[in-house]
RNA sequence: GGCGUCGUAGCUCAGUCGGUAGAGCAGAGGACUGAAAAUCCUUGUGUCGUUGGUUCGAUUCCGACCGAUGCCA
C-alpha cells in the first residue's frame, strides 16, 4: 500500500527540516504544499527551502510557477495528483509538506469539480463590488442561489463573488454544485501536524524575520514593486514593504507589521489545523 | 526656578457641561472548497497619575504633590 505523509503546521514551525528528514528516511521526494512557494519570483520572503536543503532531497512545486500565472488549488490537486501517481511508481511513500490547508485538503480530500474562474467575469464582478458596494453582490446571490445565500458569509466578499461566478458560468446555483464528498484516493494519507509552545513559535517567526531581512528581503522585494497589485505579491512580508516604498510607513514600522502579521497568519493556520480530521499532532 | 500643556485599556488617543468610560491598533477566539501567507466574523473593567478639598456623589471642579513635555529664565 502506497502512503502520502502529509507534514502541517503554523508558519515557521520548522515544517521543511522536518519533512526533509522524513523523506532522507523514507528514500523519497517531497511536494510541497505552500501556495507561495510555488512562485520562482519569491524566495527570501516565503522562506524558500535554501539550496542546501534542495540538494538533501528532490522537491516539486517550489519555484514552478511565476507569480503573473493564474493557479488554483483545484489545480493543484490534479498537479499533484498527476505527480503523486508517477512517484507512487517507483516510491512506497511520498511526503508532501506546507501550510496552506486549501491545498493540501483539495489533495487530500479532493475539492469540488467547478469551473475555473472566468477571469473576464471575475474582474466585472469586482468592479461592481467597488462601485456598487457588498449589498449588490448580496441582492445578485439571493436571486441566484437562495439557499447558499442563506449559509454563506454575507459579509466576506470572496464568498459572494465566488458563488456568483459559478451561478453565472454554469447557469447553476452553486449549492446544487457543492457537495464536499472526500473524494478516494489510490493511497492511504498520514497527516501530522507539527507545533510548538505559543511563546517559542512566535519568537521562531520573529527571528525568522530578522533573519530574511539579514538575506536581503528588502532588495527582493524592491525588485518586485511594479508588480505589487498582483495576488501572487499579497503576501505577508511583501505587502508591509511596498506599504514602506509607497510612504506610507516606515521600515521599522514595516518590519514590525511584518512580525505581526506572520503571527496571526500562524494563529490561522492553527485554527484551520484544529478543525481537521485524522491529524496526528506533534509537539516539537 | 517661572509660566503653560499633558498624565484615561498593552499602545495611540477620545470622552464625561459632576452620576465610576469608549474607539483604532495590538492581544484572544472563530469561519473557511478555484485569490487561501488570501478573505471575513466575534471579543474592550481599566486604582480615568497620587493625595487632600468642595459635593448626596469627583475620573470630570479646586489645591498640593509626582511624572512627561514645551517656552521663558
Amino acid at each position: 500500500m502506497k502512503e502520502l505523509i502529509v507534514i502541517e503546521g503554523p508558519t515557521a514551525v520548522g515544517k521543511t527540516e522536518y519533512a526533509i528528514r522524513m523523506a532522507e528516511e523514507f528514500h523519497t521526494e517531497i511536494l510541497s504544499a505552500d501556495s507561495r512557494q510555488f512562485y520562482k519570483e519569491l524566495n527570501i520572503g516565503v522562506a524558500r527551502p535554501s539550496e542546501e536543503e534542495l540538494n538533501r532531497v528532490k522537491h516539486h512545486f517550489i519555484a514552478h510557477l511565476s507569480i503573473f500565472d493564474y493557479y488554483s488549488a483545484a489545480q493543484y490537486e490534479s498537479d499533484a495528483l498527476a505527480l503523486l501517481d508517477k512517484l507512487f511508481q517507483t516510491h512506497d511513500y511520498v511526503v508532501m509538506a506546507g501550510g496552506s490547508g486549501l491545498y493540501v485538503n483539495a489533495v487530500c480530500n479532493g475539492i469540488d469539480v467547478l469551473p475555473d474562474p472566468d477571469l473576464e467575469l471575475r474582474a466585472e464582478l469586482l468592479q461592481k463590488f467597488e462601485t456598487e458596494g457588498i449589498e449588490s453582490l448580496r441582492l445578485e446571490l439571493k436571486i441566484l442561489d437562495p439557499d447558499f445565500y442563506k449559509i454563506v458569509d454575507i459579509a466576506n466578499p470572496k464568498r459572494l463573488l465566488r458563488a456568483l461566478e459559478v451561478c453565472i458560468t454554469t447557469g447553476k446555483p452553486y449549492s446544487q454544485q457543492r457537495n464536499q464528498q472526500t473524494k478516494p484516493r489510490p493511497f492511504s494519507i498520514r497527516r501530522i501536524a507539527l507545533n510548538r509552545p505559543k511563546e517559542e513559535l512566535y519568537d521562531r517567526i520573529n527571528r525568522r524575520v530578522d533573519i530574511m531581512l539579514e538575506m536581503g528581503l528588502i532588495g527582493e522585494v524592491r525588485a518586485l514593486y511594479s508588480y505589487k497589485d498582483l495576488n501572487a505579491l499579497n503576501t505577508v512580508g511583501y505587502k508591509e514593504l511596498f506599504e514602506h516604498f509607497d510612504g506610507k510607513i516606515s521600515l521599522e514600522q514595516a518590519i514590525t507589521d511584518i512580525k505581526t502579521h506572520s503571527r496571526r497568519y500562524a494563529k490561522r493556520q492553527l485554527t484551520w489545523l484544529r478543525g481537521q480530521e485524522n491529524l496526528e499532532w506533534v509537539e516539537l
